[in-house]
DNA sequence: GTCTATAAAGGGATAGAC
DNA sequence: GTCTATCCCTTTATAGAC
């Protein structure tokens, strides 16, 4: 009270202020998730640690479930323009799989505390952040393309492409339910499991180019479709 | 207060009163999940349907998750028991698997609200109903024993039983999400999903007994075990 | 439009009396 | 075992300052 002009460091147009006003509640709330958890950390906490009142907070963000909405937008975004940035260093497949996993933790890296509020959204139904929500469609869409991209290279056949995006975006979801589990140090394990697990499935793709594979991966396609569990830009 | 007498009903000894009251505020937690969902029903709503103070539900479940939690294993219980009874009835692979996973689904029947409230639970780090918890450990390998126990075939080299097994309980819970997103009538797209997928991928299992597949095999199953993800009972 | 201050509803969980 | 009273949290709401 004693000091109200503080906040009023003239950032420029009021757009960009109450940009960087958010910018800041998010900043405090990723900290606060960082130093002790998701369910520790109160709406009070963060308005105070970005120095407001509660009431201003909210005005900001609905809900403290949409603070970790704008993180998982964030956390996207990098993911799909650094993601592209690989694609142009390797032709490999193994490598770009492998790399792009990798990409995904690096990322999240130290913010395991909220990844887990994240992860157990996902198999919620009532949750704007779950796997199948209407509000997460778009990026789920462009996840599943961003694979599809990364295995665009002549030894994957068109007709595998889409099974295969599907079967590794449902790998990521995998794995970051098996990384928020994994209590080794500095999640060692799951790094390993991502590297085995790509040496161990990738050499194993040109069996299902062979043509006794063909009505297979047909009748899995049908069916993925028909549960509507196809990506829309497929 | 006026009638505080009432629970009197001479029941047998303190153990058993204890356990129908227990039973009693079960019940009617089910009734309300059922009605009108899991988060729209308090734990006031609860004791007030079977009759007591909050306080007193308190000191029969420790909290609302415990009341899950009990739901849970009386699924678990009820799906083993039928299962045996089912692997008695036939020997057929394809009708095994088909049948335990709509078995599962017929227990489950009315209570997707409630299966809704446990889905979400299953990536929850902090929760005692994840699918890594230490408190869910023995249903877990139970469950996938009863998987092994329903290919025990001698189609099914044993090489690669522990691996199918695995694979059936994963294939569960990839279906209990998919059910309870599922909005078409009665869920029939789920029942149609587990016939088809059933039908799909089971014929497919003679190819993985073949000599080529037997070090892809031996890798993943190296590799399940190392990252942790085997039975404990395999 | 941005924010403070404050109150209050509603729900999970607990303490301690009876 | 059961109750009442209470705590703490999220969220909504409101009145008003700048």
């Amino acid at each position: 009270m004693s000091a109200k002009k503080k906040a009023n460091k003239r950032t420029g147009p009021r757009e960009a202020r109450s940009a960087e006003t958010r910018e800041r509640i998010f900043a405090s709330a990723l900290e606060l998730f960082r130093e002790r958890g998701f369910d520790e950390t109160t709406m009070r906490d963060i308005a105070a640690a970005a120095g407001m009142s509660l009431g201003a907070a909210y005005y900001y963000f609905d809900s403290k479930e949409a603070i970790v909405h704008a993180y998982y937008r964030t956390v996207d975004e990098e993911w799909q323009r650094r993601g592209r940035a690989l694609f142009a260093s390797t032709d490999d497949l193994a490598e770009r799989i492998r790399g792009l996993y990798h990409l995904h933790f690096t990322i999240v890296g130290k913010d395991r505390p909220l990844l887990s509020a994240l992860v157990r959204r996902v198999a919620d139904p009532a949750s704007e952040l779950a796997v199948f929500a209407r509000e997460t469609a778009d990026v789920r869409d462009a996840s599943i393309a961003l694979w599809r991209e990364a295995i665009a290279l002549p030894q994957i056949p068109e007709n595998l492409r889409d099974l295969a995006a599907l079967a590794l975006w449902a790998g990521n979801l995998g794995l970051m339910l098996y990384y928020v589990w994994d209590d080794s140090p500095r999640q060692t394990r799951t790094k390993q499991l991502i590297d085995r697990a790509v040496a161990a499935l990738v050499p194993m793709v040109p069996l299902l180019s062979l043509p006794f594979a063909a009505p297979a991966v047909a009748r899995l396609e049908a069916l993925l479709r028909d549960a509507g569990l196809a990506a829309r830009s497929g």
